[in-house]
RNA sequence: GGUGGGGUUCCCGAGUGGCCAAAGGGAACAGACUGUAAAUCUGUCGGCGUACGCCUUCGGAGGUUCAAAUCCUCCCCCCACCA
């Protein structure tokens, strides 16, 4: 199967500068695509699953995917999809992250294609262009107008209150230059990118059709591909918990937590989001269609887009360890029955705190020590309201922690709600 | 620069001297029902205390008053129209 056809099954494809050429294009491997990842955050998070995957996929398909580290476009700010205008990075600070993103990238395109990626930063041949070279070889080929019509910059410009910067209004035209620069180096002809990156895309082939055309004297050509904006069946913006945006960083958000957002994902999404997150073909994702269809309440099919989306990110190992610790929260034994040590390795992905003896809080104050509420008067309101929960036995108003709570005399599962579980240690 | 209208608790939005920690809605959290789903119903929804209570909050700083989100003064910001 055609790698663009695959994309287009799997509901990945939003917009695409020329359908028939692009797909052409992807149809012998060999092909050369960069997605380009500004390093605004310490790390990527599920929302960048979309495009880091695609370049997977293009590997898969026996193409040749660049990841390009904005280190230069970071410092400028791309104005797509903000309706305002941002604060201004250190360049110390963006390094910093690009090598902390490039850890990432590296871990999971080894993981996910058993090769190392080709990774790029426009930092490197953005540096030493100066600025009579940038407004004679790259500004020259744009006109505002066109630039005016970007959606990025309409919105902007439409409201006075917050109006766009010199700066960010540039964004596009270093982003073009990218691509430009990637075409001539490396051949590469196709840029992909959220939804919200077609303008920054055809800033892009604008750019390499209009300097190959006066350069070589022939007309050369660029494609854009987007991705489409990925929400939930309740409308909500995918990959946003209510502690916030879920990290690919174990460190933010831990392996458990990140299955979990996995696991529960709406009946109406999970096929959707299987096709979007996973590697799973169409067959395996009509079987567990199928399964859902018979039995919902076995839940098959968010199992195994958690179970994939985990392994993917996290590895087989930290998989078996959430599976674990899944199992002796939420499988039917009785918690007090398994073995410490097994819970404790277990609930090594789960919140945690350690207390020592003499420094052993009331219960209200676990809670709010394990982030599980945020006062002790809102923990106090859900213990009251029976929403507490020690080794899986509901906690009565007014009762007190007696050391025969702690499993093997050291440890004590505390859960609030339906599924939010935390560990207490002490000694 | 002129005129008019605004800035309220996570968000929207009522409130124009005491009954206001502040209506209503949304979000969120908990309970019931379930499948760690959705929908629905119920409760909670500034902080601290078991609690009568105390503290912090209505753009900012002062002031009037026994008492202010509400009145006065100055300042900051936003919106609309005009210039």
């Amino acid at each position: 199967m055609n790698i663009y056809d695959e994309l287009n099954w799997r509901g990945l494809v939003n917009q695409v500068s020329d359908e028939g050429k692009v797909r052409e294009y992807l149809s012998n491997p060999g092909a050369t695509m960069y997605c380009g990842f500004d390093p605004t955050a310490e790390s990527l998070h599920v929302g960048n699953l979309v495009p880091l995957l695609c370049l997977a996929r293009m590997k898969r398909a026996g193409h040749n995917p660049i990841f390009l580290m904005g280190g230069a476009t970071g410092l400028i700010g791309d104005p797509s999809g903000k309706d305002k205008e941002r604060e201004l990075t250190q360049i110390e600070d963006l390094n910093a992250r690009a090598e902390k993103i490039k850890g990432q990238v590296r871990r999971f395109f080894e993981r996910n294609t058993g090769e190392r990626p080709d990774i790029v930063n426009n930092y490197d041949w953005t540096k030493d262009l100066t600025a009579i070279e940038l407004l004679r070889d790259v500004g020259k080929y744009y006109t505002i107008n066109w630039m005016l019509q970007k959606e990025s910059v309409k919105g902007r410009i439409s409201r006075d209150e917050v109006g766009i910067s010199y700066t960010e209004f540039s964004y596009m035209i270093l982003q073009g230059y990218d691509f430009y620069h990637l075409f001539k180096t490396r051949n590469c002809r196709l840029q992909i990118g959220g939804g919200d990156q077609w303008g920054n895309i055809t800033a892009g082939c604008e750019l390499v059709r209009k300097k190959s055309a006066q350069e070589e004297e022939k007309q050369e050509e660029a494609y854009a591909l987007t991705f489409p904006l990925i929400t939930t069946a309740s409308g909500k913006k995918f990959g946003k918990s209510e502690k916030g945006a879920i990290y690919l960083n174990a460190d933010i958000t831990s392996p458990y937590a990140f299955y979990q957002y996995f696991i529960n994902t709406d009946d109406r999404d999970v096929i959707k989001f299987l096709k979007l997150f996973t590697f799973l073909d169409e067959a395996e994702i009509n079987a567990l269609e199928k399964e859902m269809e018979e039995a919902a309440h076995l839940r098959t099919a968010q199992k195994r887009l958690a179970e994939e989306v985990t392994r993917m990110i996290h590895g087989q190992h930290e998989v078996d360890r959430v599976l674990a610790a899944t199992d002796a929260l939420f499988g039917k034994g009785d918690l007090k029955k398994v073995d410490p040590a097994t819970l404790r390795s277990a609930m090594e992905s789960a919140p945690h705190q350690h207390y020592t003896l003499a420094t052993l809080p009331d219960l209200p104050q676990m809670l709010v020590d394990l982030n599980l509420v945020k006062s002790k008067g809102q923990a106090r309101k859900d213990i009251k309201g029976g929403g507490v929960y020690i080794n899986g036995d509901r906690v009565a108003d007014g009762q007190d922690l007696t050391d025969n709570d702690f499993i093997g005399g050291e440890l004590l599962i505390i859960r609030k709600g339906k599924k939010h579980y935390g560990l207490i240690t002490k000694g």
